[in-house]
DNA sequence: CCCATAAGTCATCGAACGCTGACTTGCCCG
DNA sequence: CGGGCAAGTCAGCGTTCGATGACTTATGGG
């Protein structure tokens, strides 16, 4: 492993502009920031990327395509809580311990950032969850479920209102049940069966 | 009424900052462009505010207390049914077309206000439907529900889902019936019985 | 060993930022 | 009319921003 790394040094900026990007968002942050927490010089970002927006673009472009890992495993009455789990109590520590989405709300005045995000929105959580809605107007009914993961998921991170903050995955499930159930018009289960 | 007239201009300048910081965010904002959109010298604004800080302090502050009007009245049964079209449905012209919550979640890098949104969030939101929640945690409930009316209105004016985004409210009334119901705990109605 | 190439550094640019103090203009009261 | 005071203007402070180009240093093939 050479010293000098071309492809190792452009890695650490992009993780170094993730995180920043999603704590502070894209104007809160500078070059300088995210070069200093990679430990090199702020003139390569441009060098390897032409300029700080090219780098935001290719930080979001590749968002963690979802939910990586055994969302759509398991029963179709458990995908609900799969997700809940997923967007609140996954590990998230690459995107500042928030979901990428909720980080790039923050850069929300941008409008690629809000393309981005109706995208995300919609091939990642109303394509699995249209679905499972019985009845009329499916795709309404999953994009109010989304709209309420995604608002748990702020009310959690962001605003940290107290009861959700403190709240734990089956805290939640029993809500998960009742609301998913509600709103999809056919029986749920709020705790993946995997669990005790 | 006087040509130069201090409160007149310092009005000016707070509704100016009002749109600005809802529209673009603190940090995207600067205190030439509220002055000019105001019509005025950008220095007026440290005369009148001190500092750029307090005047996004002052222009928070004085949120519309929620939803100012007729959240409280009526009937317990709809008040779920009332504050989502407070929410989502009110004329928020003020602060560039979003609720104040929303607009403020672009300078939730700043933890005044995140601290703001909580208070808000609590203060309007979680306490009023605390009250209604039957059952064990409805505290817990409060927030969850709260938590969907901000996905709710985060997917419509900022994510601009598709089906959400072209809803009415009254397309969104047996879902609010259903979902309200099933969190609270205790039947709840959909369309505010002043509609039609 | 030498040198072309590529990785990384340095000095600095022009523009924009928030903010300050000295200045000018207009209004009111005697 | 005229002085005093408040409203509004102006030039510029020091800093930081994104971005550029010339420079230095390390690497690896001949």
């Amino acid at each position: 492993m050479p010293k000098r790394d071309r492809e190792a040094t452009r890695a650490r900026l992009l993780e170094a502009a993730r995180l920043r990007f999603a704590r502070e968002g894209y104007d809160a942050t500078s070059v300088r920031d995210i070069a200093g927490d990679a430990g090199v010089d702020a003139t390569l970002i441009f060098r390897y990327f032409g300029s700080k927006k090219r780098l935001f673009d290719e930080v979001t472009a590749d968002l963690p395509a979802g939910l990586p890992d055994g969302l759509p495993d398991g029963p179709e009455e458990e995908l609900v809580a799969r997700m809940l789990r997923a967007v609140v109590f996954h590990d998230w520590t690459r995107y500042g311990g928030e979901h990428p989405l909720v980080a790039m709300l923050r850069s929300s005045a941008h409008d690629d950032a809000r393309q981005r995000m109706r995208q995300e929105v919609c091939d990642t959580y109303v394509d699995a969850l249209r679905d499972l809605a019985e009845g009329d107007g499916p795709e309404l009914r999953a994009e109010l479920l989304s709209a309420w993961l995604v608002g748990i998921g702020i009310l959690r991170s962001v605003v940290a209102t107290p009861a959700l903050a403190g709240a734990s995955a089956d805290d939640l499930a029993p809500h998960v049940e009742a609301v998913a159930s509600a709103l999809l018009g056919r029986p749920m289960r709020g705790t993946p069966s995997s669990e005790g």
